[in-house]
DNA sequence: CAGGATCTCTGACTAAAGTCAGAGAATGGA
DNA sequence: TCCATTCTCTGACTTTAGTCAGAGATCCTG
């Protein structure tokens, strides 16, 4: 806990130090972070707005100073009008290079005093800080299965079983789990979330005898190690014993080995098939 | 490098989110960071200035503002009337305790919803990438030998020497390094700074006959480990070139292996004895 | 095609952050 | 004791950051 709160002291006393300094280059601080969230592939005016969290007003100013600059332009986009989109013109896109060059500068004033092994221990220790904090903000929260981050999660899912499955897979031929069987109360849709990006999806499903079933946990290729499926796991188990659940059951298919250590690891215990579940071959319980 | 920027760009947002939404307790963000630098032992304005490295007329209004808030007080120094010291009044120190929780919470938000095995990890690797952000930005500078932070630094090398040499230490046996002899163009003082604290010392004696000694070399225990030392030892080899002095020699006791072992590995070879330096077991000579 | 909803923009603000040129008191040395 | 220097403060500013209430254009749905 000292350490954590040594180490944001000092990364931010060096950090803070290169964003207003370096990376302002004579304007101000609000115009030149916009200008490397256009960045040369544009943005609309909707998405930057959310991004840096800026009242539309302010943001509209803002946009006037770098129009007027000539850095950037603003046009509606082609299929709705009401929004806008902006590009960086050739001097804007100049600007934004010269940005990427000193923030580059800044990088390297901090590897270059190093000898290359400090370097390496430095690029490996960051990129597991960077882990870690990733895997802290995660938030798993219940969503609407027809949500457009849900219909995202469970498409991904459903392709990735297709691929692992020696027989393919295909949806149909599975046991359900509608949308209906998954919106509450009849059961619930878990996202965990990184920030505004879905990270994977679990699915609890609420039988009448008091048993819940676990469903669709998936997690993202590119979220995968830190922990996203235990969280989920955790957050549907500590759901099913608010709906006073009795026990938790699920089964699941030979070639996701990374799933049942989850599973077995959770205090899932094997139990004989309690179902026909045709790309099953796993069956688990858990008594809450 | 892309790892570099990767984690400042995360680091910076999820720290700046906690900068101003918790730390500043319905206060303007210039007033609360002043107040928690002034601290419960308090300060002297001009430390302010320059730690927070603020314009002076901007800083005595922060001041005024929070002295009508009754959170500190501003005194003349006794020592110095022109200097002023700033403490905190009960009620600033109310303030400041509850800063201080509310920053432990946010460190608490990062560890709290990680694994024990994920909490350890993440301390071991903020930790190093401390140390080593720290070890980058040493900077070695050459200071005169009759400035207080040479002076501090020698006098901690005579003290360490004289615990850890098994005769003790007395400077006036050993061979000299007067001050006269640190100084341009007879020699050259090096400290190493961790921002505005010296973490080591050297000197370069400049002998007639183009051969130049290493004397003074020394790394303060709270900073061992980061390669001070050998980043001394580079501005001096750096500095005897340019000098164009052909080589370079130095003598120590057995008691310091680290500093042999350093030695070696910057290329010194062992040669003979070449003074009577009475403390010296080992004597180190590089070709430049 | 009417009416509500969505999106961006403008005018009119306020608050915070920061600069600059002195004024005035205290100090240190010639 | 005088004079240059150091230090903090004040008055008079500017710039940056940010808010709020609409206006006006466009879109979607019944």
């Amino acid at each position: 806990m000292q350490q954590v709160r040594r180490f944001n002291r000092l990364v931010i006393q060096r950090t803070g130090a290169l964003e207003t300094s370096y990376l302002r280059r004579g304007r101000p601080l609000g115009e030149a972070r916009l200008l490397f969230e256009i960045g040369p592939d544009g943005a609309d005016v909707r998405t930057l707005r959310t991004r840096l969290d800026l009242n539309s007003g302010y943001l509209s100013r803002l946009l006037r100073s770098l129009e007027s600059q000539h850095l950037i332009t603003v046009r509606p986009e082609p299929d709705d009008a009401r929004r806008r989109a902006v590009t960086l013109t050739r001097k804007g896109r100049a600007e934004y290079t010269a940005y990427e060059k000193l923030s580059d500068g800044l990088a390297t004033s901090w590897l270059e005093p190093l000898t290359p092994t400090q370097r390496d221990r430095l690029t490996i220790a960051m990129a597991e800080v960077e882990r870690l904090i990733t895997a802290a903000t995660i938030a798993v929260r219940i969503e609407p299965p027809d949500s457009d981050a849900a219909r995202h999660c469970l498409a991904q899912y459903f392709a990735e079983l297709a691929t692992r499955f020696e027989t393919g897979f295909d949806p149909a031929r599975s046991n359900s789990a509608t949308e209906a069987e998954m919106t509450p109360p009849a059961g619930y849709f878990f996202i965990a979330w990184i920030d505004t990006r879905p990270a994977g999806c679990g699915a609890l499903k609420c039988n009448p005898r008091r048993i819940g079933e676990v469903k669709r946990m998936w997690t993202a290729p590119d979220a995968r190690g830190l922990g996203v499926a235990r969280r989920i796991l955790h957050a549907i188990e500590t759901k099913a014993r608010d709906l006073r659940l009795k026990r938790l059951r699920l089964e699941t298919n030979r070639t996701l080995l990374e799933a049942q250590s989850l599973y077995r690891s959770a205090g899932y215990r094997e139990v004989a098939a309690f179902n026909a579940e045709p790309y099953a071959h796993h069956w688990f319980e858990k008594r809450l």
